[in-house]
DNA sequence: ACAAAATTAGAACAATTGTTCTAATTTTGT
DNA sequence: ACAAAATTAGAACAATTGTTCTAATTTTGT
């Protein structure tokens, strides 16, 4: 692993677990063992470092979302993975979700990244639930109107999630995957047969 | 209205508009003509602003939330008050929904208040859902574990839903409302009679 | 009317921050 | 083996920031 790899590393260890508003990029140069003017000899600027570490969750969704492509699996199985990688990448990004506001006005090239994805998302899981409707696992007789705000819903509470677990006063990660889980699997419940 | 009152006004004009990342608290002194010392004369800490907004929401919640007691009204009416209350709310404090992680761990008073507000809320929630449930306007047949889920959900969606408005590139106030109208309409849903 | 208290502006301070510059050291390609 | 390129540490810079200090002005209570 190259120092540039490195960086990424310790910045999104340090942002995670102190949040952007304090960490300086002194304090992740000194938390690796290097000085600051190496590290800006990678990144020339803040934004940069946080850019990478924003593609590197797209390539990680990415290789997540391709797990839903088989469709002989049953609902539940579908759930059931949905819920674990989506919670791995919450888990590992967490700051970006904590931040993903300030970050987008910060950095415009992200907020439109995630346009992209969304978008791309919402045909996705509109026809996986179509696909299930036809199987039998998913409520045919919802209007498409509702089916659309239900993937809204499930956008906003997979991205916003750990920000309420985190402002509840969550602290173990143990809770944490019982209580997304949970809040997933609440959210399904009306839908499924 | 004396000079404290209106730092709390400018600071949280400038907060919703340009965000805590930036904003300084010179930016607001200039922004309402006064002198930075003057500023910290009243405040002597950014925080101590913040705060005070805070409570300001705070008072503004518990206004909101007296209008749920009269049980008359039909749940359709009550859905649509809280909806009407809950947006005004959002949009007069957007700064601090958006970055409210971060607030919290900033200012941990903040948390407290919040986490004591949400035991209460959700207490009320069940007992107007049951209570609505005898009257035959929400489904009786949801287990109470899952009807505690979806006040959790409703929470998550109310407390992000401007989070995921303001990243998914909402600008119009007027498209605003609507989004925030249809999403909790969504969310109630599969749970109405 | 006037002394005491409150308010205000603006200079000053001390700390911090992102970033650049310089010179040394290490690595790479041939 | 050696020149060129890449990497590194650390000093230096320039800007910013929250906050304090000082002296003047305004307001308040009697």
């Amino acid at each position: 692993m190259n120092t540039k790899e490195k960086i990424v590393v310790a910045a999104l260890g340090v942002y995670n677990r102190e949040g952007i508003r304090t960490v300086t990029t002194r304090q992740i140069a000194q938390e690796m063992g290097i000085s600051a003017g190496n590290l800006h000899y990678h990144f020339k600027h803040t934004e940069d470092i946080i850019f990478t570490i924003f593609e590197q969750l797209q390539r990680d969704y990415d290789e997540m979302v391709v797990l839903f492509d088989q469709k002989d699996t049953t609902f539940q199985e579908l759930l059931q993975e949905f819920t674990e990688g989506s919670y791995l990448l919450i888990n590992k990004y967490k700051f970006i979700f904590v931040n993903f506001v300030e970050i987008c006005t910060w950095i415009p090239a992200i907020g439109d990244a995630y346009r992209t994805l969304v978008a791309r998302r919402e045909e996705q899981f509109i026809s996986l639930f179509e696909h299930y409707s036809k199987l039998g696992m998913f409520r045919q007789d919802i209007p498409i109107a509702i089916l659309k705000g239900f993937v809204r819903q499930i956008f906003i509470i997979s991205d916003f999630w750990y920000s309420s677990f985190a402002v509840l006063g969550g602290r173990f990660e143990s809770d944490a995957l019982e209580d997304y889980r949970q809040t997933i699997a609440v959210a399904f419940y009306p839908y499924l047969i």
